[in-house]
DNA sequence: GTCTATATAATGATAGAC
DNA sequence: GTCTATCATTATATAGAC
C-alpha cells in the first residue's frame, strides 16, 4: 500500500535521493527522470508507485527538517541550567542540525518556497516558532545579566544568519570536526552579542 | 542594433525587471512570460529583440553584482587608515550593496549556480577574489594587533557569511536605516572577532 | 519594437504490460 | 514494483506580419 502515510524502505531512499539532489541542483532544476537515475530506476514513472507527486517529497523533507530542529532544540529548553548556557547549546545544537542534515536543512532554508500556498504557510508557521524559541533564549540571558544587547530582535535575526551561513561551506570530512566547528561557529556569534 | 553589446534604455528595464523577479520567485521560476508581463509586452518573443536568451539576463545582472561589490571595496581598500578601520568600512560597505542591490545579490548570493559551466566557473573567480580581498583585511589587522583570531579562514568565511545573511530579512523602509542597519550588523560580527 | 503564431524540447504525471 | 510508452502542459526561442 503505497503513498497512505506508511514509510517503506524504498520510500526512504527515494526521499534521500532527492534531497540530495534538491540541495546539489535546486529543487526546480532537479526532475523525476533525475531521482529515478540517482535510484538506478529506468524511467521517472517507476516513482509514482512510492510517492504521490514530486511536491510531496519536497514537503516531506522540509517537515524532516522542521522536526530535527526541534528534537535538537528541546531537551535543551528542559535543562536546568542559565539561559546563556542554554543559548549556547542551542546554538552549537543548531549547526550540527545543518551538518547532519545538508540535503534537509537545504529545503529548509532555500527551497521551501517551491512548496504550494497552504504548506508554504504551515511551514513559515514552524520556522517562525522556532526562531521565537531563539528569541526567548536571548530574551532571558540579557535579564539575567549575562548577555547585553541593545536591540534583542536583531541579535535573534544576526545570531541565527550567522549559524546557518555555514550550510554554504561547510563539507563533510574537513580539517574541523562538526563538532569543534559548531562550537566555534556559536561563540564567534556570541561573542558578537557582548558589546564591548 | 540590440544585443550587440550596448545597453538602451529598454533593455535596462527588462534587466531591471528580471532581477526583481529572480529574487522573488527564483531563475528557474521565472518565465520570459513572467518577465514580459512585468514589462507590459503581450508574449515573451518580444523580449529577443532586446536580448538574446535569458541566461544572458542572469549573467548581466550577476556581473553587476560583482561590478558593485568591487565598487564599494577597492576606495576603502586604497584609503590610509589602519586595517582593523578598512576591515569595519569594508564590512558596513558590503552590506550596504546588499541593501541598495537586493535583485542583483540575490543572483550573486544565489542563482548563480544556473549560469552555464563556462561562465559559472568564471563567477565564481570573481567572488573567491573577493574573498581574498576581505580574508587579506582580517589578516593585516591581526598583524597589526588590533584583531585577535585563532583561525583567519574560519574568521573569514564566519564574517561574510554573516554580512549576507542580512539578504534575507532586510526590508526597505524599516524601522532602521540602511546605514545605521549597516553599522550594527558590522559591529556585532566584528565583535565576534574579538575573543574574550 | 511589438505582435501573433509556432517550432522544439523537456517536464510532471498516467496507463497498462509484466 | 518496475518497465515502456505516452499524454498534457509549459518552457525557451524563432519567424514573419505590421
Amino acid at each position: 500500500m503505497p503513498h497512505n502515510g506508511h514509510r517503506t524502505g524504498r520510500r526512504n531512499q527515494i526521499q534521500a535521493a532527492a534531497e540530495q539532489l534538491f540541495r546539489e541542483k535546486g529543487y526546480l532544476a532537479t526532475s523525476m527522470r533525475d531521482i529515478a537515475d540517482e535510484m538506478h530506476m529506468k524511467g521517472g514513472g517507476s516513482l509514482y508507485a512510492h510517492i504521490k507527486g514530486k511536491e510531496d517529497l519536497l514537503w516531506d523533507i522540509a517537515q524532516e527538517a522542521v522536526r530535527a530542529f526541534f528534537s535538537a532544540l528541546e531537551p535543551i529548553l528542559a535543562k536546568d541550567i542559565s539561559p546563556d548556557q542554554k543559548l549556547r547549546e542551542a546554538m552549537i545544537a543548531h549547526v550540527l542540525v545543518i551538518t547532519s542534515h545538508l540535503g534537509a536543512t537545504a529545503v529548509y532554508f532555500d527551497e521551501w518556497r517551491h512548496l504550494g500556498d497552504v504548506r508554504r504557510a504551515e511551514f513559515m508557521q514552524h520556522r517562525e516558532r522556532y526562531e521565537r524559541l531563539f528569541q526567548r533564549l536571548i530574551h532571558e540571558s540579557v535579564e539575567s545579566g549575562a548577555l547585553n544587547v541593545r536591540d534583542e530582535r536583531l541579535a535573534t535575526i544576526y545570531v541565527l544568519g550567522s549559524l546557518n551561513a555555514i550550510r554554504r561551506w561547510y563539507k563533510p570530512g574537513g580539517r574541523l570536526s562538526a563538532q569543534k566547528l559548531a562550537e566555534a561557529v556559536a561563540d564567534l556569534a556570541l561573542n558578537g552579542l557582548h558589546q564591548p
